[in-house]
RNA sequence: GCCCCUGUAGCUCAGUGGAUAGAGCGACUGCCUUCUAAGCAGCAGGUCGCAGGUUCGAAUCCUGCCGGGGGCGCCA
């Protein structure tokens, strides 16, 4: 689609070549102003160069405008130097009637995609959650961020792999293995086990041996089923579900440390064989294998993200980790070094813990002690699409307060419920529209410029931001900000529908064409936005 | 003590270098014989934690301080 800020940057770009400015080492912006009467979009560019050539910004501005560049630009109405020294780009009206027609052109199959990742191979990790009991809403709302993130890149041209680390072996395995056994002679877990009610659920069916290892492996494997049941109840679906069992049993572990011993980073102290990680960006050297054998949790990590870049050869990892794994970083990222893969292929994104509010007291979620809130309850309660949306709410670096009473109360005033009324309300106007047999007809942009009203424009200017958001979103791998940008275009398309009736009998057949062509590309729109969210566009409510 | 995140309206959060800081919830007030009122509109609510600094310009960047969360294991 036609990207105006784009056409506008190279618009500044020729006119700074006509007056001779030929190096740029100052970055100028095209953005668009938040206070209307400053036209559709303003430049720095005069601000932050005139000052490096000796010009004062507001004559440098109008120096610019001066151009041929400027003047020959055909979908400019106007420009004025405003300020201290912005330019300001008064565009034609006729300049988002294009852009709403190529929506219609592009269809939901088309409209918003971009092309940042040119194709790179990139791996997203996350949930990753331990098979030790259910998932919990903590879980649920990385998973929302982290399955959003992924089908935003995806349709940012990245090629993408969704992928699901099950720890489905060490200590914690043994641990839940012994609260099995426990229960299952009737007695309390030993001190650390896992105290949740599906442990007592899950002796009553266990009739293997009594071995702890055993029993352990078998209930994370039922566990492992219950989780990949619940994701696919919320809609994440992983291409990737990768054992760590399986990276010892490879021997990768022990290949990747001759690996990084040959490289000189491994030695032995008191039994245990370290990774001299301090030399390389950690705070402190790290154990790889303990004096009594046995791998560290670090040790096997390594192996698997050696596996994921040269075995499997992704361009990129991303990795979703709940902030309480914030230490693994710096040691994660110093092996990559030593093994000779560039860390900033890593990308370990932190999610800053959620924390659950009911009744106005703070529930402690701990799977040990079998208290967290299940993310399966509260989609069963609010729904896979207004669970999700409120999962992206906010941004991953925000420690978030969810209210459970009140967002299972007020679950109809949910964000969520007003992206789908916008859609529902579409979906209803177009079966009218079939009802009383309108039928769609394909509109030129001149048909189309009846479109002037206030609410149409701001309709307009919204859906058609779209593909900007979905590439700042992929770049700053930030999902939710299409949650936000949905919230938005709902609210513009309410504005609309509430002033702007579409098929009144006392319309004209231009007027209810040409609102019926906006609300078709707002439908793709939405459409679009609640996809890469991974909610539903309802038809009715 | 060190490291990471964070502090924006009564509450939950958007906004991370631009011009007059936004939304939802909550309070108050209007708008349905007319395409879905799960909606629209109005009104009220802010020292953007505090103090310096950089900049033509700071909620946004830097420094310090204060408050909140998380981490600093031969656990995972």
């Amino acid at each position: 689609m036609l990207r105006w800020e784009l056409q506008l940057r190279e618009l500044v770009e020729a006119a700074l070549v006509e007056v001779g400015v030929q190096r740029l080492d100052v970055e100028f912006v095209v953005e668009r102003p938040q206070n209307e009467g400053f036209g559709e979009f303003s430049t720095n560019a005069a601000l932050v160069l005139g000052k490096r050539l000796g010009k004062s910004p507001r004559d440098f501005a109008s120096e610019l405008i001066g151009t041929s560049a400027f003047s020959t630009f055909p979908f400019t109405q106007g420009y004025e130097v405003a300020g201290p020294g912005f330019i300001n780009f008064k565009m034609k009206p006729v300049h988002l009637h294009m852009q709403v027609l190529e929506v219609l052109e592009e269809g939901e199959a088309s409209f918003g995609r971009v092309d940042v990742g040119r194709n790179e191979k990139v791996q997203v990790e996350f949930v990753s959650a331990n098979p030790t009991g259910p998932l919990h809403i903590g879980n649920g709302w990385w998973a929302a961020y982290g399955d959003a993130l992924s089908r935003v890149l995806m349709r940012s041209g990245y090629d993408v792999s969704k992928e699901y680390y099950v720890n489905d072996t060490g200590g914690q395995i043994r641990s839940l293995g012994e609260s099995i056994l426990a229960r299952k002679e009737g007695s309390e877990p030993p001190e650390g086990g896992y105290l949740g009610d599906y442990v007592v659920e899950l002796a009553r069916k266990y009739d293997g041996t009594l071995d702890v290892e055993t029993t352990g492996r078998w209930a994370a494997e039922r566990i492992i089923e219950e989780i990949k049941t619940s994701l696919e109840n919320f809609g994440v679906e992983f291409d990737v579900w990768y054992s760590q069992a399986s990276i010892e049993e490879s021997g990768a572990v022990e290949e990747t440390i001759s690996e990084l011993d040959a490289k000189g980073y491994v030695y032995e102290l008191d039994g245990a064989l370290w990774l001299r990680s301090s030399d390389i960006g950690d705070s402190r050297d790290r154990v790889l294998r303990k004096s009594n054998g046995d791998f560290t949790y670090l040790a096997g990590d390594i192996a698997y993200h050696r596996n994921k870049f040269l075995v499997r050869g992704f361009d990129r990892v991303i990795d979703i980790f709940g902030a309480d794994h914030h230490g693994q970083v710096a040691s994660q990222k110093a092996a990559m070094y030593a093994l000779g893969i560039d860390p900033i292929r890593l990308e370990i994104l932190l999610g800053q813990m959620v924390s659950v509010v009911e009744s106005n007291q703070v529930v402690k979620m701990s799977k040990r002690a079998g208290t967290s809130i299940p993310l399966s309850f509260v989609v069963d309660k609010l729904g896979v699409s207004a669970t999700r949306i409120l999962c992206l709410s906010s941004s991953l670096d925000k420690a978030t307060v969810l209210d459970l009473t009140k967002a299972l109360e007020k679950s109809m005033e949910n964000p969520a419920y007003y992206v789908q009324y916008a859609h529902a309300r579409i979906a209803s106007l177009l079966r009218m529209a079939v009802q009383k047999e309108v039928s769609v007809r394909e509109l030129s942009v001149e048909e189309l410029l009846v479109l002037e009203h206030p609410r149409e424009i701001k309709l307009m200017k919204d859906i058609t931001l779209l593909p900007e958001v979905v590439e700042t979103a992929a770049k700053e791998r930030a999902p939710h900000k299409v949650a936000t940008w949905l919230k938005g275009v709902a609210s513009s398309f309410h504005g609309f529908y509430h002033d702007c009736p579409v098929l009144a009998d006392s319309l004209s057949e231009e007027i209810v064409q040409s609102r019926l062509a906006l609300v078709r590309a707002t439908q793709i729109a939405l459409r679009v936005g609640l996809e890469l969210v991974g909610a539903d566009a309802v038809e009715e409510m």
